[in-house]
Formats: structure tokens, sequence, C-alpha cells
DNA sequence: TTACATATGTAAGGGTCTCTCACTTTGACA
DNA sequence: TGTCAAAGTGAGAGACCCTTACATATGTAA
């Protein structure tokens, strides 16, 4: 996200990632301007390359998107991974963390995080599905072990459940600027905080 | 929603109801297609008339677009309040049915759901940010008769937005079908009560 | 009946897009 | 060094699209 990407340049004829650049570039264009708006056209004049270059790499346009998707959650993913490691689990820190951490993605790439749960309809990469789980899993095994269940039972996926809701809808409500006048007025920490507390108790 | 509409006949010049007409072309086919894949000239032939035809009801495609919005989110409302009209204020009953009024009306027309939190961005349309306060104004309402608090205080402002965040992410979850699996086993109104006693508890 | 306002149609300008094909450049490796 | 696959380029076919200007049909009111 911090990297505003200008317009490519370059001396050799082989780019070396072009891949990736035009990743990076279809990205910013959808946070700027949204799916519908973007085009393999401009995304080719942002990497400084012809509009045929992107076919050697992505079958279509399509295919183009879902990989930027793909590539944010995997971004997302290594980020919560990395700031999940400074907490110890089963405490209620780590659960605001990760709520946190959800939010936050949301609004520092609004258009990749809303893209996550579409890209169902253009055929669900595989990548998509595992990885998700797999997170969703770290949840579920926290809430586990907050509520003391010896396994992942219907209770511990209810509560679970619950948390998901809830982080969910605060982070697409958070992407809405016209709506913050209807938020409490305390920090992020707080309500996270709160919600953690009235799901996991008894 | 229940209205598949066909590709319209008309027997006379006029048609009597263009502007009707092409705000439930736009909504089916956004429901179709997405808001990227649909365009004017499909709203045109759905309706039966030229692509010139719009541009005597709609400034522009965005104009458009929005009216069909604006127009799901009338309809909502008006279903909202007939719906609320058979709960006794201030009881648990009501609370639970107006969350299933929100997720059910996010599952039956999905694509305007998510273009509501949307149009923001193509200047919003006053009617949209009024009525939105208003259907909200009733959940505080709502929730501040629940708590006994004697007005809306700070603390009927973070429950009802606790509420809210809520049910907008069971929204937005249960659109995605591919993540049923994760949901809990029981019925719809069962989470949601479980929800409103842990966010109204004391 | 006539005149006029309103609603729709026809046609087209001007633009953009996705994707393909045939060709060129380049780097790597036998 | 020579060969080949990979990665780019340029041009363009073929579609659509949004929007406007101007013509035409229709209902209404004098």
């Amino acid at each position: 996200m911090a990297d505003e990407q200008i317009k490519e340049r370059r001396d050799s004829y082989h780019h070396g990632d072009l891949r990736g650049a035009l990743i990076r570039a279809t990205r910013q264009l959808i946070e700027e301007k949204g799916r519908d708006h973007f085009s393999v056209s401009d995304a080719c004049r942002l990497a400084g390359v012809s509009t045929a270059a992107p076919y050697k790499h992505f079958k279509s346009k399509d295919e183009l998107v879902t990989g930027a998707v793909v590539d944010a959650m995997q971004r997302h993913y290594e980020g919560l991974y990395e700031e999940l490691s400074h907490y110890q689990k089963g405490t209620r820190d780590r659960i605001i963390a990760m709520g946190r951490n959800y939010v936050t993605f949301a609004l520092s790439e609004p258009g990749m995080f809303q893209l996550r749960f579409q890209v169902f309809d253009l055929g669900t990469p595989s990548e998509i599905e595992d990885s998700g789980s797999n997170v969703y899993g770290l949840v579920q095994e926290e809430v586990r072990a907050a509520l003391r269940e010896p396994d992942i039972n219907e209770r511990v996926i209810e509560r679970s459940y619950l948390l998901w809701c809830f982080v969910h809808g605060l982070s697409y409500l958070s992407m809405v600027p016209e709506l913050a006048d209807k938020a409490p007025s305390g920090s992020m920490d707080d309500l996270l905080g709160t919600v953690a507390d009235r799901v996991l108790a008894a």
C-alpha cells in the first residue's frame, strides 16, 4: 500500500518481474478507481508495457484481478502471523490483536479486502479457500483456548463465528467515512475488547 | 426481486413508466452480472427501448445506478417499517426482527445491498444519508428502551453500534455461499437472539 | 382541430477495451 | 558460439459503450 507506484521505467527489453509489476499496478488502480473502471490497458500503462504483455502471464483480465487479490491475501496473512508472534497464545490481547489486524487491513486496502469475498464468482482459486480456512482455524483455536474447551465443538464454532461477524461488519462500516459519526467515541481496541468479553463470556 | 423481468413489450409509443422500468432492469442486471459488467445498453434492451431513452430520465449512467439503489433502499425501509408494526416496542423479538430483516434483504438483493454503501463515491444522494440515519435512529431508540436509559447516551450509542456491526458482518458473510460451512448449525433467529442478549447484557 | 409539450426513436461520433497474431529481442544453456 | 524458449512489441480485429443532436410520434388542452 505504501508504494505509490508511478509509471514504471525500464532500460532493458525484459522487465524482470512483469508479473509482480502488473499485480501491483492492478491493486493500485482498483484501490484508486474501483473494480469497475479498472482496465488491463490502464495497468499496462502504469507498468510501462504494451497491452499485449499481460497475456504472457495471465490468461485473462479476470485472472489478473484474481492474482492481485491472492497476492493481497498472502501479504495480509503474513502480516497477521508476524503480529501474532508478539502475543502469548490464549490471551485476551491476542484476540484483540487479531481483530485489529483484520480491520486495519480492510482500511488500508479496501478494494482488495472486498474483492477477497467476491473472487468466488470467478471460480475460487484454491489458494484463497485454503489459506482463508487456515487463518479462521487460528481464530477457532484461540476461542477454544479462551473457553477452556477440549476441542472445536459447537460452542466454540458459534462464538468464533460471532467474533468474525462482528469484526467483519466493523471493517465494512469503518470503510465508509460517511458513517463515522455512528461509531462510539472510544478507541478501536476498547471496542474490540468489549466484544471479546461479551462474546466469550460464559 | 420476485419480479423476474423479461424483455419488456409495449404497444403504445409512450412507455408509461420508463423510469421505473429502467430502474428495475438496472437492478436485475446488476444482481445477475455485477456492477461491473452492467451497461446502460443492456438495461435498454431489457426495458425494450432505444439507448437514447434513458437520458430523458437520468443524466448519466451513474445516476441511473444510483436511482436503482435509492429505490432498493426505499423498498427495504418500507418493508422494515411494515414488519416492525407486528412487534411491540422495546421487546427482544423486535430487535431480532430488525436483524433478520437486515440480513434477509442483503440475501435477496446482494448487489443493491453492497452498492448502498458505495454510492457515497458518486456523491451521496441526500435521500440515502437521511433515510439511513432515520432507520438507524430506530435501532438506537430500541436499544435505549432495552437498556432502560433515559436518552441516547454513550452507552446506547456503543451497544447499538455493536449490534449493527454484528448484523452487518453476518449479512456479508451470509452472502458468500462458500463460507456457509463456517456458520454454527442453529437458526438465524437463534444467532440473532444470542447476540442481542450478549450485547444488551448489563 | 390545432398547437404544443412530452416522450421516444434513429443515427452516429468518438472512445475504450479485451485479446490475438505475427514478429523481435534477449538471456540461458548445450 | 549457436540455438531455442521466454518475454515483449505493434498493430489491429471486433465489440461495446456512453452520450448527443435531431427527427418523430403521441397525448392534452385550448
